[in-house]
DNA sequence: TGTGTATATGAATATATTATCATATACCGT
DNA sequence: ACGGTATATGATAATATATTCATATACACA
């Protein structure tokens, strides 16, 4: 209570704005909801996630890197093979939860 | 188990993608996620809304208009003033608990 | 080292989104 | 009906976003 410039207390501040905006940004593109439901249970390659929701390899990887620099997937490395999933449990709750809502 | 014509079983349909697309789009934008957290708790004329958190009438009328078309706000009149206030509560607690979990 | 496969990256394009300005509409009191 | 206030709307411009294409990198194996 001491630096604020806002009038009204229940404002937030600027980075909480910013933190909760942009993960919910990660989860209003219909391809990256499609992704992060995959990757929900299991681990998969990024072929593997291309092949199954048919989509570009480069599509893919940039959604992965968007979804990545959030901390909302991870992945490990096989050989050549990067196998991503999801890191977020709070965040994969949060999609579950809207997904149950909206199936009515 | 019927009509499919995806080869994953888990993956979601058109209309359930959609709709949680919107959903968290309307979310995603510093913008609207201070007027439904301003609104949470207390209704508040359009006016109220832009001096409070210092912004345009024009910008607060549109995004109410946005929010409204989601059902996530409604209003009641009284007079030329119209009286808005939070009117989904489910979609209304994501929002709060991605605000704790963005606050640590 | 050279070839093949998996993934990442950068540029370009098409589309969507946001805020702003000007103006229209709606309601109220006189 | 007129003037004033509250809100809505339409057009525009600035910016952000998503996908695609072409190419680069990274690793494995012969």
């Amino acid at each position: 209570m001491t630096n604020e410039v806002q009038t009204n207390t229940h404002e937030l501040d600027e980075e909480t704005l910013f933190v909760v905006s942009q993960t919910f940004k990660a989860l209003s593109d219909p391809t990256r909801i499609r992704i992060l439901n995959l990757l929900c249970c299991k681990e998969h390659s990024v072929n593997d996630i291309a092949e199954e929701l048919n989509l570009g390899q480069s599509t893919v990887s940039h959604q992965l890197r968007f979804l990545k620099n959030l901390r909302l997937v991870k992945f490990r490395r096989e050989g050549t093979t990067l196998y991503y999933s999801s890191d977020d449990d709070h965040i994969m709750n949060l999609l579950h939860q809207a997904i149950d809502h909206a199936k009515h």
